[in-house]
DNA sequence: CATGAATGAGAGTTCATTCAT
DNA sequence: TATGAATGAACTCTCATTCAT
């Protein structure tokens, strides 16, 4: 029972996903995720509220998964400046492959009103979060600047990398994210990092946005 | 005759982005636009195809006049450096000076199925070349680090900026957006200047987010 | 469920005949034939692409009727004349029984631009079609005129029991139009009839347009 | 003055009669009317009611002319024969020549709710009097079956031309109607002409549809 | 738990008609 | 008379949601 449950929960999730992901929140019909998720229509909101909490959950769950991912993978990193380069690959790559999911974190969440009005957005301050933890490790270890509120600082990393993804799903998903990690690791370094350590990392350069 | 359609098409498109603001697109009724402009529904189809036609219409109306405007004062402006945090600030006053269009810009313009996957975004484009043109300049001046390619620091610039104004939007617009300004100037410099030339410009910082 | 299905396509179907003999196919609201049959208007949808597929399948779905009925009934005829006699008793008769179906046959039907303009309309050519057996049968048994090409003359027959009955509609439906049949057989087998064996069958008269 | 606004009003007839016959009543709009006429939109109701005037009053113009200019050619001819010969070739003569007037007397006049239900129709009586007239003048002389009751064979006699033209119109006026007259005269003629005067006239036979 | 037929509120859009100029 | 911008009532169709089976 319990799992019969889990697994038809799974794939009206994955369903919504990928319809909400070809056609958008807006232009995508229950129905279609229904019949994609090879349920009726009805047997859907026995697992979810209405369409929006459909999109919501999207979110609230692969945020949840990513987050644990991350968490446990940067443990296994040393100080600051290897978990900031650790994260940035991570996040690009876990976008680079769910293009599906890329599509409706940075394009059709943003559509229900709820996600965009509502405060809420948990595991988005979850993921801030994090990435607060490695500024603040990364001030400590004086390795990063410590006159930047790390508030900004975050947001700052965050909204450089969610600019990426959506540049890179708005184009059409047709080049390599992952190629892009080592340049925006650069930048933003040169951002964050105190003036000593820094110069002279990156030169590295490829495939490049048209 | 010109004058009074002239207004009323203005009249409109004040309307739409007042309401768009306020509800968000697909919440927006044209009946309320009409009434917010003091027309009848039907008037409104007089000067706009249909309701994407007028989510269009604003963004590309209002980024004629901003390239139009930004490219006179930018004129004014001496090196490189100079020029793109003259653009810094332009950018974020003038968001700040219309949270509405803000609104739009950041978040309503892209549940425009056709805006979003339209690749047309001409106007985009051009302010995207504005930014490019003042990349290169910095490279010719030997201001900006020239290993980077154009294409990806435009985008840089651009996407932080974006980033920037979308998180303000998104946080209710209770903060003051200019005020951000220089240590986005310094974060953006630091990423793109030549290494020699940077070091130890901004250390301001005031209000920061939450 | 098959025959609830095929109950209420049925309901629809004649609750659309009755509003649209009432008000004209233009003038008759989706809204009133979805009352008229007792169900929502989005119900109509499930069993017809529009308004206009409403209309043309009344004709489609009454005119296999009619034509497989009368097909029959004319087997038991003998020659061809018997035949075109019972044809012409039966077509006025059907409508007279059927006064609604008379009016949108008669007028509504040529409403709808789609039945007017699309050379379709395959079941009126089956019609046509059995009207040209008869003609061809009665040409064989050399009873009618065999000078006379079978194209025309199925639409000579057909066009007269065509506006003999479009009057009876236009007319307000208010006189007997099954008493017309014996002078109408007597007009038109004069007319097709071999010379000889016509004359002096039908001076029957009775009821008679205004 | 005078002859000014008839000949705008003319002009606004006959671009109805075009558009009307090119689109059907219900898809031509006003505004194509005026734009065809060479007149603003408002300038059409100082001339007609509304929409539905103008079409009711193409017939009535039109008919008008045509019964006054059929009354004066059937007084050249001599016996009700003659007569009844001379109106169905004028018949068809006259809408062979004016397609565009055909259309909208067969087809799309009986979209007007107004035309079809109210019961005036003068002109259409007025001509049904002027078959009428042969009718009689036939039965006077002899030359007519007595026993028929004129409203009948009137009708039956206008039914079959109608029939005819519409025919030909639904059929995209594609072939000659003209061609058709003599085999229409020959069986309408057998139809009322007593017995002993008809036979062996019409073995015409051309241009057949399909 | 699952189904999917049925619901019905709701919105975009059209277009005949009006009226200030 | 003539204009044509403005009006706003009205209608078709969609689709998220429900509920009897």
């Amino acid at each position: 029972m319990r799992n019969k449950s889990a697994e038809k929960y799974q794939r009206i999730l994955d369903a919504a996903v990928k319809v909400f992901a070809q056609k958008g929140f807006f232009q995508s019909k229950v129905s279609e995720i229904a019949k994609e998720a090879g349920v009726a229509d009805g047997t859907i909101y026995l697992y979810f509220k209405n369409k929006d909490d459909l999109l919501i959950s999207i979110f609230e769950i692969k945020m949840q998964e990513v987050i644990a991912h991350f968490r446990a993978a940067l443990n296994q990193q040393g100080d600051a400046v290897a978990k900031l380069k650790h994260l940035i690959h991570m996040h690009l790559e876990e976008f680079q492959a769910n293009p599906d999911l890329a599509a409706v974190f940075q394009v059709e969440l943003r559509q229900s009103s709820r996600f965009m009005h509502e405060s809420e957005k948990m595991e988005l301050k979850l993921y801030l979060d994090l990435i607060g933890e490695i500024v603040e490790q990364g001030q400590r270890e004086h390795l990063f600047r410590d006159e930047l509120p790390v508030g900004l600082i975050k947001r700052f990393i965050f909204g450089t990398l969610d600019e990426i993804v959506s540049t890179w799903v708005l184009a059409g998903r047709r080049y390599d994210l992952r190629a892009q990690a080592d340049l925006v690791v650069d930048l933003l370094l040169r951002g964050v990092q105190r003036d000593c350590e820094v110069r002279g990392q990156g030169n590295q350069q490829q495939e490049v946005v048209q």
